[in-house]
DNA sequence: TGTCTACCTATAGACACTCTACATGTAGAG
DNA sequence: CTCTACATGTAGAGTGTCTATAGGTAGACA
């Protein structure tokens, strides 16, 4: 169960991309999605997330605004254009990495 | 083509023990076969690879010795048992890992 | 009233691993 | 004599994740 922490490495952005792709959500909600979206198994600590978060912003990703609710306030993020097309690449990428360590991994039998 | 340089962190110990399983090889040897593996894809540079393989040894999962072969030196490596056994576990880590990520990436349209 | 938990954002600094760049050297082809 | 392939290795930069800490609101419960 969980996540040997470094191999997240490099997969941050595609985790996060994704999780805002159907709706915006403030870094909390983020958080509790991806541990749902995972079956409990992703416990991604809010020092890796808030930072990433605007790291993503910065680059054009995702754009945010504050809101109030129940007296709390949030910072709601929501995937940009760029963003969409950058997760789209992500996922791309995602698979061919998979393949990749995959081959190695795990050869077929065919020597 | 080719790897994110990032995505490779937490996953170059499986590769190189995968890529010892069956045969001890050298360093440069280990390099050319994770590319070959990999159909071209992986160029891991020896700055990543040396390193690598003497924290391997240190750790126990790897075991060297030095063989002269057409007049250059070779420091051959081999699997230990606990290698093995790390290997074993290191490849549980990945399905365990894509499963993961790969749910958060592409969930189910279960909902 | 006081305290506890859930909610919510954020930063500083430690840490670990990969990479770039460089250094060193042999063997063989042309 | 030069070039490429073979072969090992280190120093230091870079980067992103983590730990630890900080601050704060709202609501439940005693």
């Amino acid at each position: 169960m969980g996540v040997n922490t470094d191999a997240l490495r490099g997969h941050m952005d595609a985790l996060l991309l994704s999780v805002l792709e159907h709706e915006p959500l403030h870094g909390y909600a983020i958080i509790e999605a991806l541990q749902a979206r995972s079956g409990g198994a992703l416990s991604v600590p809010t020092g890796t997330v808030y930072p990433a978060l605007r790291r993503l912003e910065q680059a054009g990703y995702l754009a945010s605004e504050w809101a109030t609710v129940g007296g709390r306030k949030r910072r709601t993020y929501r995937l940009t254009s760029a963003g969409r097309t950058a997760l789209a690449g992500e996922r791309s990428a995602w698979r061919e990495f998979t393949g990749i360590i995959g081959s190695v991994l795990e050869p077929r039998a065919t020597k």
